[in-house]
DNA sequence: GACTTTTCTAGTCATTCGGATAGAAATCAA
DNA sequence: TTGATTTCTATCCGAATGACTAGAAAAGTC
């Protein structure tokens, strides 16, 4: 009934990540957008209502695989496993292939500010719900007794502004190894919460 | 000898800061620059070299002053100031006027990345004066004994990221209290760190 | 094979961008 | 007052951008 497109949406989105992410929203140009996602001006203008509803829906589809797939699980992480999570943001397996961390919501955030209201009402979704996962992470870690009494309100909206920065970190970093200290200093941070931490932080 | 220009450097500095901030680099168009700042494009281009290198005086001339007038001070501060400073971050006076925060310094890392070398320089000495700071300040708490033995060069490296983190969550804010909850939370966090801080963390 | 629908190709369009320039206007020393 | 110097005013420029469009090309239906 109808010619085949010659990229499919899902490639098509996944390349547009590392595109936007590379060089933020304004940076890409629609035409570059043809080059490397195989879409042409023509689909992006038809099928998405031009590039910022095509940069909306890669937005979208970049959070629910986060939330999906990538943010740390409220159900089974103890304070060792969200230490290691923090550490491996920084891994030298993910620093070079980013897709799966959270740094487009955070180059969207610098980019639109609060200009934007789409774009803002993804961004407070997502930190809202990474933010109520590390909660129940702690929450459960405290009635475990694995945890000192601290408050888990508080601490969860710490970890949120170390996932922030860390990812500030992770774009400016000059070497991967700098990122990795910072990412490291996250996870000594949280594994200091333990009952028996012995003498760190 | 010469005609006199119609803005001074100082105040066109200044007023150029608050565009760079709200529209950030790429967003802020010459003839923007010429509005708000009073400097015309010819002078824009004899005496700064252009777009680019008014951007980089601008950005001097903005970490220079928030080193030296808003910098926590390594010799005088202690737990509490350290924490003190942290929330007036986000203070209801300080928000609506940033120009002495470190917002400019964020959006910087955020739109060049690590492509532009002269940027990089500017935001690693930046970072790298702010988190010597904090590591004396927490270096003379656990001297003084005020201070729980924590690791110092780490938690420095987080309060860094803290910083870094909260500038984001002030940029994409829907309202202030949220801005300034997360600030409560990490002037919480060090305060937790006293030798006598009590139960909260 | 004819028809319908969707995408592709190739090009155009107005706008905006940073930068450049020529001549007028200001400023001050001599 | 003259002259030298610098900035201002008012354009102009080429390049790039997002959007749009007309006709060709596929793909499936009948």
């Amino acid at each position: 009934m109808a010619r085949k497109r010659k990229a499919d949406h899902d490639t098509a989105v996944a390349a547009a990540l590392e595109l936007f992410w590379a060089q933020g929203y304004g940076g890409a140009s629609t035409r570059e957008i043809e080059e490397k996602t195989g879409l042409t001006r023509f689909t992006l203008q038809t099928a998405y209502g031009g590039k910022e509803g095509f940069f909306l829906d890669t937005l979208d589809a970049y959070l629910d695989r986060a939330e999906a797939h990538s943010f740390p699980d409220p159900e089974t992480f103890d304070l060792d496993a969200l230490a290691a999570w923090f550490e491996q943001l920084a891994g030298s397996k993910r620093i070079p292939a980013i897709d799966q961390t959270g740094c487009l919501a955070f180059n969207s955030v610098s980019e639109f500010g609060r200009d934007n209201r789409e774009v803002n009402a993804r961004i407070e979704r997502y930190l809202g719900s990474f933010e109520a996962r590390v909660r129940r992470i702690l929450q459960r870690a405290v009635a475990d007794g694995q945890m000192r009494d601290i408050n888990t309100e508080q601490m969860a909206r710490v970890l949120v502004d170390l996932l922030l920065g860390l990812h500030v970190v992770i774009k400016a970093r000059s070497d991967d190894s700098m990122a990795q200290k910072h990412a490291k200093s996250i996870a000594a941070l949280i594994r200091g919460w333990k009952k028996n931490g012995g003498a760190r932080s």
